[in-house]
DNA sequence: CCTTAAAACAGGAATCATTCCGATTCACTC
DNA sequence: GAGTGAATCGGAATGATTCCTGTTTTAAGG
């Protein structure tokens, strides 16, 4: 998603514009991985040394409930990636090595839920990790 | 898991038979549902109320490496369940509102695998979350 | 521009799950 | 029944995340 399609979503939820903001979603642009929210506070250390990871969570949360950002657990900690193509679903291989991702355009779901009669389906969760090539070749 | 089962697998790697080891288990067994720390800890409010935080992970997770029972993050906490079908790979239905499982035998990893040459597959996820026919009728 | 109300923010305290640590107790072996 | 390393306890420490309160900023209207 480019920086202009998520700041459309913002407007047109009455959010407002703001520096925190851009710089955040700056630092998802073009980064195909998951990040931490101490690795935005780190990343914003030039622009706003002072931000409160109040101010961060806030935000990465916003973001991820517009479908800005796509969000997962790894370790149990929160971890947020820019929302690669909004509207397709999909999934992902993770690099545990270097965190870099990989789209996975198969979704396992289709074939299954016949197999779930009177459940009521609200979401899924599908997840490959392992190394990716260039950090298998260390 | 039978509690036999597990037992000899802990005797296998030379673990100590314990009291604690002993509760843990037991309200383990039978359960098909993902449980954390604080619910153990709860349960052995009869037996051993003392018992530490400590001990309790531990447990778990020498459990947990053992294979004698699963791990999974549900919103960030460590939840754990009994060993459904030891050997045989499996993944699972959640229940979001009553915790009950449903073993899903499918996996999608046979069919996707080739589409990743040169990647170093470690593992993977795949868990379906939503209501059950009980809760659903709620 | 200037004003104003609501939104956003900073800073620090609080919370919650989990882990660490030092001292004590326990389970198994001889 | 004594010795030894494993297991445990209790409480402190950690780390991610959230809460709270007062202050600043944004966007809109006059």
């Amino acid at each position: 998603m480019t920086l202009d399609e998520a700041w459309r979503i913002l407007q047109e939820n009455q959010f407002k514009r703001t520096k925190n903001r851009d710089t955040i979603l700056k630092f998802f642009s073009n980064k195909d991985r998951y990040l931490t929210a101490l690795e935005v506070k780190n990343f914003m250390a030039d622009d706003n040394p002072g931000i409160s990871f109040d101010t961060i969570y806030r935000n990465l949360s916003t973001f991820s409930e517009l479908g800005i950002l796509e969000e997962t657990d790894l370790n149990g900690e929160r971890h947020f990636r820019m929302q690669c193509d909004p509207g397709v679903h999909h999934h992902h291989f993770i690099c545990t090595a270097c965190g870099k991702t990989r789209s996975i355009p198969h979704c396992p779901m289709e074939m299954i839920t016949v197999n779930l009669p009177d459940y009521e389906v609200e979401g899924h969760k599908f997840e490959i990790y392992g190394k990716c090539p260039l950090c298998v070749q260390k």
